[in-house]
DNA sequence: GCAGCATTTGCACACGCTTGCAAAAAGCGA
DNA sequence: TCGCTTTTTGCAAGCGTGTGCAAATGCTGC
């Protein structure tokens, strides 16, 4: 009871054995699947580590494997909707296939998030996702140096090695400029940011094209990270043309939140009467019902799933390394018609 | 360059030994922190792990030193904005002290918890933070069992041990009752989820009593989790009464977003003329326009400034193992006047 | 009871690192 | 140059585990 003392804090193997009355080779191979291990000698070996409350030390484990069963999600903008439920849907699919996920946060430009990589490679991360608009390549180049699956969500990289997932984004802009089109719009913009990630640019130039297939121009606006704030900047901006535009497609949610609500406090315009609004993310935000955004869902658990999976699968290397996955047009109350 | 064919991934502390022409010892001590190692060979040790590319394995150091260097996040509704941008100060400043972050995810109700708990033990994890609402005392009690260092953020726990960093609950509730009353306001209701964490029932328990002191009754209403929809079923049972409240003090902003939303586009009734809105957290959304929410603010900063200095710091007990930080009062549109 | 076989068990080494200890080297005053 | 002290270095033991190998055990059919 008396837990100040006690200097020893984990029981090991040894001493589960020696209460089982086995040796610590039996011990191991209890708690290794697929060990041979006779069922009478297995239940000594649990009920001693029950009694002294013995964890396996994945530590000395991974050491021994040359694997230590660590992921490590390598994310910047953690607060963001978008961001944080898809690190939701990845921890919970990591856990389910008996992994743990170690967190990487890269929001600080500087030297720190070197610093928290090779931190992460010090562990022996069996793999990363990377899941971070940053496209630096040095952080990917790392990875994979160090043995580590590697895979990209959302963004491009033509190595070979890691898998890739992404959006169909074109598709997604040629579906919404059409949709615009029925709803009887003709002056199109873009709000974009200007970070220039894959996925966001992937958005902009499919829009643009699938306008000009419908024989209609584009103003495409960037500004900034890809926030709130920003689309509030990229209202002002599209807002006080003297040729102001009926329809606006945004990047992101968070974009099209800040624009729309822009457009309505500040130049008193109504969405979607005298303009029409699209998003692209589907956060929570998107369906309160202030905003009601039609937008594209990204599948986050669908990507968390495959990810996963791909990460705990036997072969490394599947025939296709790049998985590209549709994103659904949920409709509201920002576009006419419908 | 033949990545296939090369078995042997890593380089080891040897390896870096024979290049520089000193002992494996040298090696380490020029990695460890406060080591008796002479400029010379130190200089001839780095050289030769630069170009060998080697890391240090935290799994064999954590094993020797019985100290892994892991803090393990226990949270729950990680794509919450509260919660998220929690976890981002978190991992902000664990990286910043050298230390890194597993994370766990304790959305599921079923024994995958307990799993991924036991799993984080088994990486012998230096510490814990739980900063999820739920009041499982068997995570806990796991955690102290195991010899780590426990934080509890908003949460009560009446045990010896952890750090508990909790806000002045009741005395903001007090501000906001006044501030109510200041604004014309009488008949006073308080919005609540079924969660009945500590802290929410602080706010709850500590606006009734403020309103009590000031001669007036509160109705109070609680419903779900503490989420935007939740709001919206509580404004539908608080704007349905005969007698509808001129103030809501909402448990969280969460809520608070989804009773303004009911409230405005379900009952036209308006913020703040006809009935006053506060909330609790000061998420994002709450500064966004549609909003304009007056709320008191999470020093999500400060709180996580505070559990990592003291889960670094060298004496595990210092005097006073709980601290209260102030939530300050960030004035909006939400409540007439001010 | 015994040969023949499949299964289980224990021994011992390896994984990559830290660290106490003693030997070696370096610095220093006379 | 020599004795002394201080710093640096190498040796070797150990951290808690997995696993190949050989010995031991259990089982089957005669």
């Amino acid at each position: 009871m008396d837990c100040a003392v006690s200097q020893k804090l984990f029981v090991s193997a040894q001493e589960v054995a020696e209460k089982a009355g086995v040796s610590r080779s039996a011990v191991s191979r209890t708690f290794t699947s697929g060990a041979s291990v006779s069922p009478k000698t297995r239940q000594k070996v649990l009920d001693a580590a029950e009694a002294l409350g013995y964890h396996v030390n994945h530590l000395a484990r991974g050491l021994m494997r040359n694997e230590s069963g660590i992921v490590c999600l390598i994310v910047s903008e953690i607060g963001t909707p978008y961001r944080s439920a898809l690190l939701r849907a990845l921890t919970q699919q990591l856990q389910n296939s008996g992994k743990v996920a170690m967190l990487i946060n890269t929001d600080r430009s500087d030297g720190s998030v070197d610093l928290a990589l090779r931190q992460a490679i010090r562990y022996r991360a069996d793999a990363s996702v990377i899941l971070s608009g940053l496209p630096d390549k040095s952080i990917t180049d790392l990875c994979l140096k160090n043995g580590q699956r590697l895979v990209l969500i959302n963004r491009d990289d033509d190595r070979e090695g890691p898998l890739k997932i992404n959006l169909d984004d074109a598709d997604a802009a040629a579906r919404i400029a059409t949709a615009f089109v029925r709803a009887g719009c003709r002056k199109l913009a873009f709000a974009n940011s200007q970070a220039g990630t894959p996925s966001l640019m992937a958005r902009e130039h499919g829009f643009v094209a699938a306008a000009k297939a419908l024989g209609l121009d584009v103003i495409v606006e960037r500004f900034g990270h890809t926030g709130y704030e920003s689309g509030r900047v990229v209202a002002q901006q599209l807002l006080t043309r003297k040729e102001r535009p009926d329809a606006v497609f945004c990047a992101t949610d968070l974009l099209a939140c800040g624009f729309m609500d822009a457009a309505r406090h500040q130049f008193s315009i109504s969405v979607p009467d005298q303009i029409c609004v699209a998003g692209f993310d589907d956060i929570e935000q998107a369906s309160w019902s202030s905003y009601g955004l039609t937008t594209f869902a990204q599948p986050v658990d669908t990507i968390a799933r495959e990810a996963v999976s791909w990460l705990v699968s036997e072969d490394a290397e599947p025939e296709n390394h790049t998985i590209r996955l549709h994103a659904d047009l949920v409709w509201r109350t920002s576009i006419r018609g419908g």
